[in-house]
DNA sequence: TTTGTACTTTAGCCCTGTCTAAAAACCTGG
DNA sequence: CCAGGTTTTTAGACAGGGCTAAAGTACAAA
């Protein structure tokens, strides 16, 4: 019972949907995720639940089977094991790796995923911070908070995004907020949220409300 | 102007098979390397044509165009990097890895490629001692011949294998047969064309014709 | 309880790439 | 030069995945 390649994009769609907004997950969600209509989701979704990859009541969403779930997590491992590779490897910077990495995820192969997995290291974190389930497809969640959630002064690491756009990443590295950086909240401005935060030895800078909720640290 | 995975994959049979056979390349030639249907290739080949990549004319076969042969140098160079990846990074045998370069040549990325190639040292010759296209296409043949070629005694080294089968391969493996070994015919056997061989320093052994036709020396 | 609106599904169509069956073109031996 | 065999193309169908338009369902507000 082989999963087409539409089929994993799916399956990936609605596993990190349900991540995000628990479930079950809505038919319009799918396409938003996914780029697609609506009426396309729904044909794709009698496919899945078919296949014992979800359960699947008209009208009342979708979650993923035991076997849906492990073949999302499978990919999530595989995409973050090779964004890992793009990084560590291949010299890419962490806002270039997300679209071929896309591609790579659908790589068919008994043995590859857990041989590149050996070559890189058995790294546990993907280069922005996400945990990389290992062969069983478990993973611990760090017990990180988003940054707008952290007290004023206390010091923590950065240590995930929850934004993955190009335009983001970049945003941050052009301010200096690199994985595994010390950051400490001076103010948080009444006017607009705005936070004003040194990052390790450096002056404060300021980042908004919108940022902060975006940055996970520990 | 894209071209799909599927147009590739005729674009690389062509390519092949001109090299073997040279032009025209004829329908059934392409059907039996893709394993497909005559008639799934006549479609094909009007597409190709519509888009430049091959020319075509009805009942007396194709050639390509300087556009499909460039694409299909690219998937070459994609494919023998890929291959050279998985053997020297990832360490796979040369036996295992056709199948999975078959995958990740299709990999579209302007960047990916030319950053693998450094990573990887830019090789000039893949697993198999097939040389591989640089970015421009452009690719040097060693001025090898084929081992059935060779003068009794005369020592010679071992560049490249013409069959990339597993089972093929493995044979070789088993007898030492590997590539950068020193080869000396020492008798042909009038009765069935077999080769008495040794292989560096070792005790000679017995090879066939068939086998010698498909290793290429210098 | 009804009704409006948002969400979801159905119906029917398109495109890609494949297939089988049948027709057409090519080519070679007599 | 033509008859048979081989090769190639056409015709028509199908499966996967997507789309639009229209119809059906759910649910909150009145």
């Amino acid at each position: 019972m082989t999963v087409t390649l539409a089929e994993e994009d799916y399956l990936k769609a609605i596993y990190k949907i349900s991540e995000r907004q628990g479930v079950p997950v809505s038919t319009n969600a799918i396409a938003e995720e996914i780029r697609t209509r609506p009426a396309s989701v729904t044909d794709m979704l009698k496919k899945l639940a078919e296949k014992d990859l979800i359960d699947y009541k008209p009208y009342h969403g979708v979650n993923l089977t035991r076997s849906g779930a492990r073949t999302a997590t499978m990919l999530i491992r595989k995409h973050r094991l090779w964004e890992t590779f793009l990084v560590d490897k291949v010299g890419y910077s962490w806002d270039a790796v997300h679209e071929i990495a896309e591609q790579l995820e659908h790589i068919q192969s008994d043995t590859l995923i857990d041989r590149l997995d050996g070559f890189l290291g058995h790294p546990k974190f993907d280069p922005h911070g996400d945990p990389i389930p290992d062969a069983s497809g478990a993973y611990r969640m760090r017990n990180q908070i988003l940054l707008s959630e952290l007290a004023i002064q206390q010091p923590a690491i950065l240590v995930g995004v929850r934004e993955h756009t190009s335009d983001f990443l970049q945003y941050l590295d052009q301010h200096g907020l690199v994985l595994g950086a010390t950051l400490q909240i001076h103010e948080i401005l009444a006017y607009d949220g705005s936070l004003r935060l040194s990052i390790g030895q450096g002056d404060p800078i300021l980042i908004s409300g919108q940022v902060a909720r975006q940055l996970y640290v520990k």
